[in-house]
DNA sequence: ACTACATATGAACAATTGAACATATGAAAG
DNA sequence: CTTTCATATGTTCAATTGTTCATATGTAGT
């Protein structure tokens, strides 16, 4: 039971000595890092997956959003603020509706790339 | 839990009548979009973020990338775990040191893929 | 057998989060 | 200006999640 909250790690490296360092600095910065984790963090729900993907067909307001998914229109305008926090929707207004739309092509593509890695 | 006959929803279509129809027909299965979400989910952490990012450079040790990130042994292997549930990494056993790598090419594109849309 | 080391697992805790509900804002029509 | 409709925003709350601590498992060597 020894307690050591110093510096839980091995005492030894096992791959060359020079790897920590190398890879260290190889890494991109923590905050970039941060910055990835939160962007897939928003893709990381069933509710905005869901509102993505049916933005995947193109414009659509709020209201049809909730009568498409079964969601109270507060969940998605919640869930859309999110999404366009992470710059991932945009919108237009037209009267009393908005409507939206995929901010860029980057949504598209990270969507199929996971779409093929659950398909397997 | 859901009462789904008096959600509050717009009186009216506003696109024509049968996009909402048109558009749940063409969306993928709640299921696939779930485990759509849960794929991300695992992606959407600043430590596995690190512990894969980590990985792109090779196959690492559990003790190497708790060094390389400044983290707890405990919490790099429970995250491993995660990321292995995920199949997003394999490992191999050699004596006493278990030598983690990516499971496939899917996990470089899928990172590379965001960390566009971050550096923007 | 025992010891040392590397990794995994379990439990408890704090922090985060998504949903529900109520209320507020914004826009068009009367 | 007031009403009505579409959407947005606070707030509260239950559930989920990541980390820490403690312990267990596995492996090699003595």
């Amino acid at each position: 039971m020894q307690h050591r909250e110093e510096m839980p790690h091995c005492d030894f490296m096992h791959a060359h000595a020079g790897l920590v360092a190398r890879v260290q600095a190889a890494l991109p910065d923590e905050e970039v890092l941060c910055d990835l984790a939160e962007l897939f963090k928003v893709f990381g729900d069933s509710t905005r997956i869901k509102l993505l993907s049916v933005l995947l067909e193109g414009e659509i307001c709020v209201c049809d959003m909730a009568q498409m998914l079964g969601l109270s229109q507060s969940a998605v305008s919640h869930q859309l603020r999110v999404l366009k926090g992470a710059e991932l929707v945009k919108y237009r207004r037209d009267g009393k509706t908005v409507f939206y739309s995929l901010a860029d092509d980057h949504v598209k593509t990270i969507i199929s790339n996971g779409m093929e890695h659950v398909l397997e």
